[in-house]
RNA sequence: GGGGGCAUGGCGGAAUUGGUAGACGCAGCGGACUUAAAAUCCGCAGGCCGCAAGGCUGUGGGGGUUCAAGUCCCCCUGCCCCCA
């Protein structure tokens, strides 16, 4: 076989890489009236520099996705940008002294190189980056726009302090053990002042709109759902009682779903960082409490709370009254109590709530029964809280009451008593989105000591991060010691004023870039009405699953509130979610020293063992990681294969949300299918066979069929053709409209193919260019370099002249003729009491009577009935017949 | 502990929503072509019994509903995710 007759992708993949992007196949055009849109999305990606398979899994799904709509004559918008600030670069800076700029812009630029070779049909002309000032000016803009409505403010919050470098640090830059990442020090928790975006003032909207998300999966709507925790309770205050037992003029008041349990409180649990803990702390427990407070400081929220550790507190010696029943109980710190959460102090029923039961046991506090389950008597609870709903006794007038009228009856008696309230209570805090750092958007206010806090007016936007920075790692943010940038005169009053140095949290960058693409280079906004509305929401937003709660919820806050400030149009952002699975490959362990071992040096995959010990090693699948080496690199798949074959192998290996599990094999098996394809379109361009002018278009083929039946009809190739022809149709077009099947779809393809290699030679031209024309464009979506090339070939085209109107992207997806589905015979499948034991050969058109009776008459009844009637038959026309005995 | 999901050949995965289980592919086996190999093409293939025809059995385990269950219901086991 020549050289020119092999399938070859390098030869043509570049190619039409570079003929698409010079006649700007893929840039979203004007709508054509009438024109229905389409937004395809993928999840914007960090430039890191390196593009991962997880990457290309997910713009190779949403490419498959944009090109079919394309297809089907939407106006498509699919674009591309990157999330581009954050700590890599900064810490580049510190590591090397490169620039964090320069180092982004360099690290773009090689992913998009990267990224060209996969053939994704992006609008490139609509590109953007959230570090560059084109964009993060608006990003300032729209934070001028929170500040106007309210929604952001400052306060004291904790942030990680490391004591030696004297900065603060990024969670993700403590380790385990509570380690700074550079100088190993113990990272302390400080207060600083902070920006916060009040998200909680949409928590009712973020959850009650979660419903109308139909298109996206329901596991992340419920994790939505539970991140926002909504729960409906009381305030109920606990007047503070001196040592004589007279009110000492202070109150605490907590937070509770359990009022009905009220008079089981036996002690009442403030946080450790309650703002009265100093002052209700008698002088015998000053200095218990004093050292469990800085004890409790070092510990994380998530060790705090676990469920299953010990808990820990101290009593502060002095004591409160309970409101509903009189009676004094003692006032304590714990620290399973948490500033952040209510009202930061609780009630603790032991006998009810599971923490306050270990709690109580741990240091002998009362435990006293108030809810029995119904139908059960009191007794003693020995094992663990029974939390669940029941009657009330030792209630007072409250006896006998279930737990849910108790709940209402006791907040009515709070209300008229002036010692509570009925309260919602959400899970959901508001969005800390400062960060001491430099690679960010800067947050565009100026402190001015005449003025206070002056917001930097619009039209001196953007805030731009100054350059030639020094990066130390060490001490306040780079920002902060740069003095000729922090000093600046107040836009108000012209006196001398600081501006602010904290940057934002790169997610309040990511929250707004959906809406943006839509009027990439606006410079008056940072997009029109008009645009916003004529794109948005997103049809198909696709990404990973590790954005389930952040990201999507940040995203969706900004959509209402830029609704509530006018500048958009709609309530939700993303019509649609896929969660697409991992990308896992074979890792080898050594169960004996816990070490990864690198694949290629394993010498028989078939019996690894370790390289240095001959121990048998353990496989699996896991994410590709660089600790494990396990990882693929895209370039060199497409460097052996092509990136058709990649991206076939990516779409059928597994379905979309499910984790997928790279293997060498089957990537060999995508390459051999198309290269199937190529010698198909091989062998009928040496049979003469042509797809120019029409040839197998939908015209063509009618005018083949009425010809055909005024004379002898179809021969029994061309209909077996056609049939295969348009069940691909059908079976293709289903996969990918509402659920995204692109793993059957594949196989579909593979089918129509088997067929044609079998039918092909036996059918008429009109047919047969038919097929061949059916088969490219359905896999135009999917491999979209070799369709467009055998495309090309077979119309009769050696070059790109044209390819504007010619390109097979450019054509429309092919309608299936139900006719050629019609079968004359089926097999008509018989059982016997529902067990299947034969089938029989029959007339599709068949009626249920024929059916039966044929199944009555045939060998199958005769040899399992043995002569005797059934008691009853079912007939399923088309399908099948059940006889029972 | 609460909530949700999953379990199908040696492997990845199909199955029109209650109607022929295992499509399509990978790996495997047999054959053709070749001096040979690779590549390619053709065929076989859930398990058990049988020379065969055929039969029995089979979708994690147990029970149930139904003419008919991978699919619906109940219980159990194992794995995964989220929340605590």
């Amino acid at each position: 076989m020549s050289d020119s007759s092999r399938y070859q992708p390098e030869a043509i993949e570049a190619r039409w890489q570079q003929e698409w992007h010079r006649l700007g196949l893929h840039d979203t055009p004007e709508p054509a009236p009438g024109q229905e849109s389409f937004y395809a999305l993928s999840m914007f990606p960090y430039p890191s520099g390196n593009l991962h398979m997880g990457h290309v899994r997910n713009y190779v799904i949403t490419d498959v996705i944009a090109r079919v709509q394309r297809l089907r004559g939407k106006r498509v918008l699919h674009p591309m940008g990157w999330d581009a600030f954050g700590l890599p670069a900064e810490n580049a800076a510190i590591e090397r002294g490169v620039d964090p700029g320069a180092w982004t812009d360099q690290n773009i630029a090689s992913m998009r190189q990267q990224l060209s070779q996969l053939g994704l049909s992006i609008d490139w002309s609509r590109e953007l980056a959230t570090c560059h000032s084109n964009y993060y000016r608006w990003t300032q803009w729209l934070f001028l726009q929170f500040l106007d409505a309210g929604l952001a403010y400052q306060k004291d919050a904790t942030v990680n302090w490391d004591p030696i470098d004297q900065t603060v640090l990024a969670n993700e830059q403590v380790d385990g053990e509570g380690r700074s990442w550079r100088s190993g020090a113990l990272v302390e928790k400080r207060k600083l002042r902070q920006w916060f975006l009040k998200i909680t003032a949409y928590a009712d909207a973020l959850l009650d709109d979660l419903p109308q998300l139909e298109g996206w999966p329901e596991r992340v709507r419920t994790m939505q759902a539970n991140w926002i925790g909504r729960s409906t309770g009381a305030e109920l205050s606990f007047a503070v009682v001196d040592g004589a037992g007279q009110p000492a003029g202070s109150t605490i008041t907590v937070f509770t779903t359990r009022p009905d349990t009220l008079f089981g409180a036996s002690y009442v649990v403030l946080a450790p960082e309650h703002p009265l803990v100093t002052s209700l702390t008698s002088t015998e427990q000053q200095l218990a409490v004093a050292a469990f407070c800085d004890l409790v400081a070092r510990q994380s929220d998530q060790e705090r709370t676990a469920e299953d550790r010990p808990k820990q507190g101290v009593p502060l010696g002095a004591s409160v009254r309970n409101p509903a029943s009189g009676e004094l109980i003692p006032l304590w710190i714990a620290d399973y109590v948490l500033a952040e959460y209510g009202t930061g102090a609780v009630m603790g029923v032991p006998a009810h709530d599971q923490r306050d039961f270990v709690f109580a046991r741990q240091y002998e506090l009362p435990v006293k029964q108030v809810v029995i389950p119904e139908g059960s008597d009191e007794q003693d609870c020995e094992g663990g809280a029974w939390t669940g709903p029941g009657l009330l006794i030792h209630s007072g007038r409250f006896d006998g009451l279930t737990s849910a009228a108790a709940k209402d009856a006791i907040i009515a008696a709070a209300v008229a008593g002036g010692w509570g309230t009925g309260k919602v209570q959400f899970r959901l805090r508001d969005w800390l989105i400062s960060r001491q750092r430099y690679w960010g958007c800067p947050i565009p206010v100026i402190h001015c000591e005449a003025c206070g806090l002056v917001p930097v007016p619009a039209e001196q936007l953007p805030v731009e991060l100054p350059r030639d920075v020094a990066f130390s790692g060490k001490g306040a943010s780079p920002l902060a010691q740069l003095d000729s940038w922090v000093q600046v005169a107040c836009p108000c009053c012209g006196k001398p004023a600081r501006r602010e140095t904290d940057t934002m949290d790169t997610f309040m960058c990511s929250s707004w870039y959906f809406l943006r693409f839509s009027d990439p280079s606006n410079t008056e906004l940072p997009f029109s009405r008009e645009a916003v509305d004529s794109c948005l929401p997103v049809n198909q937003y696709v990404g990973g699953i590790e954005h389930a709660i952040l990201h999507l919820l940040y995203s969706r806050f900004f959509t209402k509130v830029l609704r509530d400030r006018g500048l958009l149009g709609f309530d939700e952002p993303f019509k649609r979610l896929l969660t697409q699975g991992m990308v896992q490959a074979i890792t080898y362990k050594n169960p004996a020293s816990g070490k990864y071992i690198a694949p290629a040096d394993v010498a028989d995959p078939s019996d690894p063992r370790d390289p240095l010990t001959d121990e048998p090693l353990e496989t699996f699948f896991e994410k590709m990681s660089k600790s494990k080496y396990n990882g693929v690199d895209p370039a060199r798949v497409i460097d052996r294969y092509g990136a058709d074959t990649a991206r076939m192998f990516i779409l059928f290996k597994a379905p979309p949300e499910k984790d997928l599990e790279w293997d060498e094999a089957d990537v060999e098996g995508q390459f051999r299918f198309l290269q199937r394809l190529w010698r198909l379109a091989e062998t009928a361009q040496e049979r003469g066979l042509s797809l120019a002018a029409g040839a197998g278009g939908p015209e063509a083929v009618a005018a083949a069929l009425a010809s055909a039946n005024s004379g002898p009809g179809l021969s029994s190739a061309e209909k077996e053709l056609r049939r295969a022809v348009h069940t691909a149709i059908t079976e293709i077009s289903d996969d990918l409209d509402g659920d995204y099947q692109f793993n059957t779809a594949v196989s579909e393809l593979m089918k129509l193919s088997n067929a044609m290699a079998n039918h092909l030679e036996g059918s008429g031209d009109a047919f047969a260019a038919e097929a061949l024309r059916t088969l490219l464009i359905l896999l135009a979506p999917f491999a979209p370099h070799l369709a467009e090339d055998l495309w090309l070939k077979l119309g009769g085209r050696s070059d790109s002249d044209g390819l504007e109107q010619h390109s097979i992207h450019r054509q429309s997806w092919p309608q299936a003729d139900a006719t050629a589905l019609v079968r004359d015979t089926i097999e008509l499948v018989i059982q016997i009491k529902g067990k299947m034991r034969g089938s029989l050969e029959v007339p599709a058109n068949a009626d249920r009577a024929t059916l039966e009776r044929l199944a009555l008459d045939s060998d199958i009844a005769a040899k399992w009935l043995e002569g005797k009637a059934p008691s009853r038959v079912i007939v399923v026309p088309g399908k099948l017949v059940n006889l029972v005995p």
